[in-house]
DNA sequence: TTCTTTATACGAAAAAGGTCGTATATTCGT
DNA sequence: ACGAATATACGACCTTTTTCGTATAAAGAA
């Protein structure tokens, strides 16, 4: 199975994604260590989770080695974007600003970052 | 069972709860037809996933007629939330701001909005 | 009244996700 | 060389979610 477009990744799945997008490239051992530091689960789990996603085609592997190397196959801007768009269509009716005040409302924000999305709301603006 | 607080609902009682916070109350044929309009469901389905809502304490029904008249018994913006902040820290590393920028980078929000959010983000300077 | 329509209840099975045990192969240490 | 450690493969199982068929009762039409 090749993941063209648009797989929508299990929560496990967006776990072991986040490792990798923050690590580049590691082993089965090593994602799980990382996962195991959080949460109670065995070797074996972590692997199965992750040949599955390579089957899916959100991961890809190097397996020249006895020890495959694993790296995302999906982009993490998209695939956040995705899974967004998607959230904001199931719970907040399409209106992404509906979610963007919902998220500013209960969240402790820096300055720095209020910074960052006032600059670029005077973009939107312009436009 | 009685749902105290934080239950996650899945992806088919969402629809629901949206149907039934838009409309305030509804029978489960009124909830049905709306399904059905977008997608190809029977209707002893959607009549399960209510009646198993109704245990989890998702939603409430006057059962004092023939015909069942159920209504959302969690709030919204309270759900909303809940599961937004889910998303944050599962796709967002526990960034709000990450999200909030994401969210706000494809999307069209309309100047009036923009408004809004720009006024919500010098409330959140100001302290 | 009798047939048809429309409700709910309930059981069961299909689908999806996650978990792990066990088999087997390879590598490493001594 | 050989036992221990470490890797992958794979099947089986358990839950949760989703789906629906069938039974049964109430209401409505004729």
């Amino acid at each position: 199975m090749t993941a063209t477009k648009l797989i929508k990744p299990t929560e496990s799945e967006l776990e072991i994604l986040q490792i990798l997008w923050t690590r580049g490239i590691a082993t089965v051992r090593e994602v799980h260590e990382e996962l195991a530091s959080t949460k109670d689960v065995g070797y074996t789990t972590t692997l199965k989770l992750m040949q599955i996603m390579n089957e899916k085609g959100l991961v890809k592997r190097d397996d020249s080695m006895r020890t495959h190397v694993y790296q995302a196959a999906v982009n993490k801007e998209k695939t956040q974007k995705h899974l967004l768009g998607k959230m904001i269509d199931s719970l907040f009716g399409g209106s992404s600003t509906q979610l963007v005040i919902q998220a500013l409302g209960e969240n402790k924000a820096n300055p720095e970052e209020i910074e960052k999305i006032q600059a670029l709301l005077n973009d939107l603006k312009k436009q």
